[in-house]
DNA sequence: GCCATATACTTGACCGGTTCAGTGGAACGG
DNA sequence: CCGTTCCACTGAACCGGTCAAGTATATGGC
């Protein structure tokens, strides 16, 4: 049983192959009588156009390309990975866009599924995501001429269009938070600062506290696992001045650091506050519930997916702001304390 | 700048696109120095394949699907999901096939998403996840005489290679080692049953149980979120043989549940133990940490995608079993008591 | 009644590979 | 020295769409 192709249908309605294509593609150049009878037998012979076919003609591949770096094992915990697949999926979806999606373990690897990609036509643009200090994918990108969105940018990329937010606001709010419930020694767990956010989130924290205290606070830096988190943790906790409150830069960080200190008799808030950079399920997983400040990925990301379309479409290259990131209080910093 | 094809190297070269052609994919036509002329030629180009005109023309789309079909918010939260595609990747990168993911929110869509997939030749097989009693999939990609892998089948699928866990001896040892524990009263939380392998599940618990401690035990459904999870808790800790043992479906319910109970003053494991079924880092998160049946699900959907491709390649249809299932003892059900 | 225009098509080139049926020349055997 | 075989390569069809250019028929205006 062979897959029906355009001619097949032509065949059957005694039209030339060129009508068929007219009237599947909704196009002017036959007749309204035609055209539905066209699709009736498109219908009837369960037709589906060749991707390939119509690749390779019209040079689109009606699909976009992600590509995760990441550890294997951060990518199964953070919920984060997923929530933005969802959003994407929730843009492309219905648009007849595939999404192809890539796991890298070096960067150079990651360069060449970007040339593999746009060069071979598997894709029409491609999603970036936790862009680094000094990334080379926007040259890369720019070089080749492919469609490209930044997903979450803290600042302009030339010739890339993104969806910006800005955590300059949010640290404040968030270091205010925490002042404001008395706390005077705030440390920090970052993640790699060669992640831009990161960095920029560690001067952003900088800034917050000589605003807000006085002087600068302790920050530490990590890969953004619960292991390192942790020994971050201790660290801190042993040191001399112990700080009674810590910013996490992820949700998965925040919540084991909330399971370990209250099953060793600290008491969250009480003895330490703690709130996490990304709000996430995870962050109602534990016991007190983690305040976590954090924004809709998923919205973001579809957003980032329209921003995509549009640059593929017909050039567009505006950035979009997202909605500021809300303040998500819970127990874990504001819980009673007992 | 123009994306260089096979015509472009054969010119440079001076010979025929056809010689390009065997050159470039290393079979017998050219001679050795002609080949690596136009390899070097090619390189120097910055050739590659357009995935279009060999789709076309070859009928490979060098591409396999996933289709996930989950809450959102299931998606986000367990990493199973997200091992499942590190799992594929592992064994897709370096082969030159791509993954094309997307999720549904209903049956419907799913199939038509395999259908157009297939019909459409934009995959040259799909990867099944999460088998349903009476699940429509197997027969449609059957018709559609799709390549095609069940991954974690409980039972054959005619037809569908597939990678085999077998949970009946797991089942049993999962109730043992609870019983050993001097657990007299356990209870399983179950995903829903419309799963193929949660349905299976909850007769293999009856059997255990029967075995073990001589009568059935009480299970209750749920549909796998932390949310559903913790009602079920509350409702059989509340009724009036509350377990001293609860047996999870998946690591989310666990482990929350595993906070909230010991937030609430329940003592875990000492006044209830509790045991996931899907072992991940989530289980290690909380404290104490999760007691947990697992296996290596990114080995076992590598073994899928392997699967898969040889199906593809040519025709092999054996079922892989996969190694048994461990299990990880951790505080939950053998911790220290204090 | 005749030319201009619109409509509803047809025709065929084209996208960039793969592949099969030639073809010309060198090597070889007798 | 001629016929056969093998090798290295050419030429062209083909995959299934898209689309620009061409054609035949109907419609309209004056």
């Amino acid at each position: 049983m062979k897959r029906p192709t355009i001619l097949d249908i032509a065949r059957v309605a005694g039209v030339s192959k060129g009508a068929v294509s007219y009237a599947l593609n909704g196009r002017p150049g036959v007749s309204a009588a035609t055209r539905a009878r066209i699709l009736g037998i498109a219908e009837d012979l369960g037709w589906v156009p060749s991707s390939a076919a119509r690749a390779l003609s019209s040079d689109r591949a009606d699909a976009v390309g992600l590509v995760a770096f990441r550890e294997p094992e951060l990518l199964a915990t953070e919920p984060y990975f997923m929530r933005v697949v969802a959003g994407i999926e929730e843009t492309l979806a219905g648009r007849g866009t595939a999404l192809l999606l890539t796991t890298v373990g070096d960067a150079a690897t990651e360069l060449d599924t970007y040339r593999w990609w746009w060069i071979g036509r598997r894709v029409d643009g491609v999603l970036l995501l936790d862009m680094r200090t000094d990334d080379p994918r926007p040259d890369l990108l720019r070089e080749l001429n492919a469609p490209a969105v930044v997903l979450g940018a803290q600042h302009e990329y030339p010739g890339l269009p993104s969806t910006r937010v800005d955590d300059h606001d949010a640290m404040m709010r968030a270091v205010g938070h925490l002042v404001e419930h008395g706390h005077r020694r705030v440390a920090r767990i970052s993640g790699p600062r060669s992640l831009a956010h990161a960095a920029l989130r560690t001067r952003y924290f900088d800034e917050a506290c000589r605003a807000l205290l006085g002087c600068e606070q302790v920050q530490l830096e990590t890969d953004y696992t619960a292991r390192e988190g942790l020994a971050a943790t201790r660290t801190l906790l042993d040191g001399p001045h112990p700080p009674t409150a810590i910013v996490y830069d992820n949700d998965v960080m925040a919540v084991a650091a909330v399971s370990e200190l209250t099953s060793a008799g600290v008491r969250v808030p009480a003895d330490l506050a703690v709130l996490a950079w990304d709000d996430s399920p995870l962050c109602e997983l534990v016991r007190p519930a983690v305040t976590a400040f954090g924004h809709d990925v998923t919205a973001e990301a579809g957003a980032a997916a329209g921003l995509l379309l549009a640059r593929i479409a017909n050039g567009a290259a505006s950035d979009v702001w997202l909605t500021p990131r809300y303040l998500r209080v819970r127990g874990s910093t504001a819980g009673e304390t007992r």
